[in-house]
RNA sequence: CGCGGGGUAGAGCAGCUGGUAGCUCGUCGGGCUCAUAACCCGGAGGUCGUUGGUUCAAAUCCUUCCCCCGCAACCA
């Protein structure tokens, strides 16, 4: 009765958006693992959800005209939405939780509170620049031309009463435990944990916030919220009921055996969770796992390159087996890998079709063929036919010794040795010249039953990745629930000997490439339309307003590139003032240096001088931007070279 | 010198606890006909970014430089 158990997690993911094929990624991943756990005879624990606090889903509920529960509520349960997305992928999560949960809000207050009280989150002051009209605290990087993003008004340097964590206290033993053992993997993070976090100082972490509401309330101090990070973090605490009476299997389950988390959440997970639960004196998760991050067409996928590759799409036209699998045989989990449409269709095609699929297709055919459907019970072995059972007998163990270290694509690797093994033992052994001779059928029924095994088995092995499929598998070659066992994947002989099989619809029809290639742009086009982004106008200025600023035709006597910096140009202008004037203008992208010399621009010339990258600009020089089809646009403001330079725009 | 990753056959990648350079696709030739025009075998194609070094031996360890990609910075 007492099996071992596996906790396993994804990061709660954040729906102030559609997700995409990165999440998916993520939570197939945790899913075949879970799978592969619950094969191997864990009581398992797999858990997703949704972390749905914090500003910025404030603001886009706001921009959309709904209250924030609202906004989330239609990404998470809606048509579409996150919940849809996991059943469609046919994700086996044993539970799900939102951040909006109850007793999620109340289990983080009293954790909140016992931080408090144990003094690892003390008061302090936050300080920064302050927009009163908005009674918003900004950031210096936040700040739009040094002023309020909101509303374009000053800002102010102010400080406010925030919560501060003790992170500082916990530096020493969380660099320990990065350091000893294997609590962050890949390795190749806790490099970069180390350097970039811990070594410059880790300093307290701001964890209330007084600039929005939406957000776990301290509950004993009005008006903070909780940092989303700390109220995202203990969900995968608060899920077992820790604090709460919603579950009770907290003692059960805690520590998590693995998170399974993106790189870019490394930090968070590696270095913020670990100092907490100290506090909270928990017990330590037994690993972070930070796998890589899709790109796409060699291009990072971000919402504003528009190139976010759409996992419903895909799952249509693929199928939702095919697409698990393409995600976690192609890329090596960890290191980040390229998705291209192309490489998804030739996985497919080589690795399903014609292996797996096929190798079923013909073996099942012959079967039907040559004793219609049941095989005989006397045999005939052969030497020959040791490799192939031997194999048989060892792929389960090379497969878990890959998928215990979640290599996935490795132990999806055995998988296809096997496959390919036997399709050339198909070869050597020439079924259909035995088929003639009446008194070979015994040696016949031989091939066909290994065949079988070889199939049986790497079909058990494939369950946690495709097991509609491998279901659909079994049925054709005659497996019962016994014979798709762990037990059965690491043994030689479990199918009967006079096994009946089905043939049945093809497992995974080939792909004609340029066909889908084809249609999924269609679709892809379909679902995005064209899409122009006119900014609405801003509240009206008067003329006074405008008269302040001083613009101004200049001509470009030298251009040249801000070394180390991939947007900004350096400008020498001629203002007419006979001095040059020195000018930043982060246009690179659009503009080579060569082209600009000896234009006549326009340039706003009385914004107090500014520093970027160690050279101060003097200015500002005028574009004319905007989103089409999620691309910026830009065109540099450029005048008849007959206007002469120091003329003033008015 | 901000941090990190990478430069290996036409493409995409593995190998990197040092010992004949490997996989998938593509290409060329052969075999087979049970099967989803699939399967099996073989060939061609690489001075493993560059320089110097350690070694009997380096893609693999150390060093120089070049290039690419993330993050950060920054985009007045």
């Amino acid at each position: 009765m007492d099996r071992k158990t596996f906790y396993i997690t994804t990061p709660i993911y954040y729906p102030s958006d559609n997700l995409h094929i990165g999440h998916t990624y993520c939570t197939v991943a945790t899913d075949a693992i879970a799978r592969y756990k619950r094969l191997r005879g864990y009581d398992v624990m797999f858990l997703t959800g949704t972390d749905e606090h914090g500003q910025k889903i404030e603001e886009k509920a706001k921009a959309a005209g709904v209250t924030p529960q609202q906004f989330v509520d239609r990404i998470v349960t809606g048509e579409h939405g996150v919940l849809d997305l996991w059943k469609l992928m046919n994700i086996s999560n044993d539970r799900f939780i939102r951040t909006t949960d109850d007793y999620h809000v109340a289990s983080i207050q009293k954790i909140f509170k016992k931080m408090y009280e144990k003094g690892d989150i003390y008061k302090g002051a936050y300080k920064g620049k302050y927009c009163t009209p908005c009674e918003s605290f900004w950031t210096e990087s936040q700040l739009k031309d040094g002023k309020c993003p909101d509303c374009g008004r000053e800002v102010h340097d102010a400080e406010e009463e925030a919560y501060f964590f003790r992170l500082s206290k916990y530096a020493k033993p969380v660099q320990e435990l990065l350091e000893t053992g294997t609590f962050l993997e890949p390795a190749s993070r806790v490099n970069e944990m180390i350097n970039n976090f811990i070594k410059p100082g880790l300093e307290d972490l701001c964890v209330s916030r007084t600039s929005f509401t939406w957000g776990v309330p301290v509950d004993f101090d009005p008006g903070h919220v909780v940092y989303v990070w700390v109220d995202a973090l203990f969900n995968y605490c608060t899920a077992l009921g820790l604090f709460n009476d919603r579950y009770d299997d907290y003692d059960k389950f805690w520590p998590a055996d693995v998170h399974i988390v993106g790189k870019e959440i490394v930090r968070f997970h590696s270095i913020i969770w670990p100092a907490m639960l100290m506090s909270m004196e928990l017990p330590l998760p037994g690993k972070v796992y930070g796998h890589g991050w899709l790109n796409f067409n060699g291009d990072k996928m971000s919402k504003s390159k528009g190139n976010v590759v759409d996992p419903y799409i895909l799952a249509d036209k693929f199928g939702v087996d095919a697409l698990r699998f393409f995600l976690l045989r192609t890329f090596p989990f960890g290191s980040d890998g390229n998705f291209t449409n192309e490489l998804l269709i030739s996985t497919i095609n080589t690795d399903l079709a014609n292996d797996l699929g096929n190798l079923v297709s013909r073996t099942t055919a012959m079967v039907e063929k040559y004793f219609g459907g049941k095989l005989i019970e006397e045999r005939e072995a052969e030497p020959l036919d040791e490799e192939l059972i031997s194999l048989i007998r060892a792929a389960a163990g090379r497969y878990s010794a890959q998928m215990d270290k979640f290599q996935l694509h490795l132990g999806l690797e055995e998988c296809f040795k096997l496959i390919q093994r036997a399709n050339k033992y198909i070869d050597e052994t020439c079924p259909w010249v035995l088929a003639r001779d009446e008194a070979k059928k015994p040696r016949l029924a031989a091939v066909m039953y290994n065949l079988l095994e070889a199939l049986r088995v790497a079909l058990i092995l494939l369950t946690p990745f495709i097991p509609e499929s491998c279901a659909k598998g079994f049925d054709q070659i005659g497996a019962d629930e016994k014979a798709r066992s762990w037990d059965a994947a690491c043994a030689y002989g479990v199918l009967p000997a006079a096994v009946a099989v089905h043939k049945g619809e093809t497992l995974f029809p080939r792909i004609d490439a340029p066909k889908m290639l084809a249609e999924l742009e269609e679709a892809e086009k379909k679902a995005k339309g064209p899409q122009i982004k006119v900014e609405p106008v801003l509240p009206e200025v008067t003329i006074d307003d405008f008269a302040k600023c001083d613009m101004r035709v200049c001509k470009v006597l030298k251009c040249e590139a801000v070394k180390k910096s991939k947007k900004l140009l350096r400008f020498d202008l001629d203002d007419g003032s006979g001095t040059p004037r020195q000018i930043l203008s982060g246009i690179h992208e659009f503009y080579e240096p060569e082209q600009l010399v000896g234009k006549t621009v326009v340039a706003i010339l009385n914004l107090p001088p500014r520093k970027m990258m160690g050279l101060e600009s003097c200015g500002m020089l005028l574009s004319a931007a905007r989103e089409a089809d999620g691309k910026e646009e830009l065109h540099l403001l450029m005048l008849d070279d007959s206007v002469p330079a120091g003329s003033r725009l008015c």
